[in-house]
DNA sequence: GCCTATCGTAAGTCATGACTTACCAAGATT
DNA sequence: AATCTTGGTAAGTCATGACTTACGATAGGC
């Protein structure tokens, strides 16, 4: 649910590929195991991971499940990013101040 | 090196106190270990690994290594992400042009 | 109603990696 | 030069987590 979850989440290469593949287009758990090495319940297991985390929704169609992005995860992981870039700034300008 | 480096060294929350602090004023190993419930050798290690992902850059200071925080890791990751959220943009668009 | 397709869950195995203590090297201090 | 400070490295322990096979549950097709 959190930025902390995203990024534990994005670190597997695994699910990092998984992710990918949804961001270019949704998609449901057969074919997304069929493009990776590994097994179709390890694929479940990495899905519920990244849901977990926020990055990722579902929709039930039928006896299918489609996976797409959850936009607001993405979004809050890019603002954790952001925040750290401005601390990086703040603590150069002070670096500065400091060098006078 | 790369954004995958970049991405597993965030996702320990140790190492993502310490590059906190980094980011927010420059230091060296020992008071980092002191406001960390970790040891310094420990420390030392996780400093290794943001360095070896290129978020970290080092400065020895004659006895001290002064640890700052690399943009260029930094950078990296964040443009990772973008290129994540235009693909997320995309798909949004093709599923549109199919609804129709 | 039966069989197939799709998928999540349980249980167990195995590798990775985060941490500790012990040690060593090099600069600063007196 | 003896000592203290600073910090990286080695070796070993232990927990986490990524993967497998086996199973169960539900929806669709014949």
């Amino acid at each position: 649910m959190t930025y902390q979850d995203s990024l534990t989440a994005l670190a597997d290469s695994t699910r990092r590929q998984i992710f990918e593949h949804i961001a270019r287009a949704p998609s449901a758990v057969g074919p997304l195991a069929d493009q990776l090495p590994v097994s179709r319940p390890a694929v479940s297991q990495h899905l519920k991971v990244l849901s977990d985390a926020g990055l990722l929704v579902v929709e039930q169609q039928g006896n299918r499940r489609i996976y797409a992005v959850d936009t607001n995860g993405l979004k809050e992981l890019r603002q954790y990013l952001d925040t750290l870039w401005d601390d990086v700034l703040g603590a150069f300008a002070d670096s500065f101040e400091k060098d006078d």
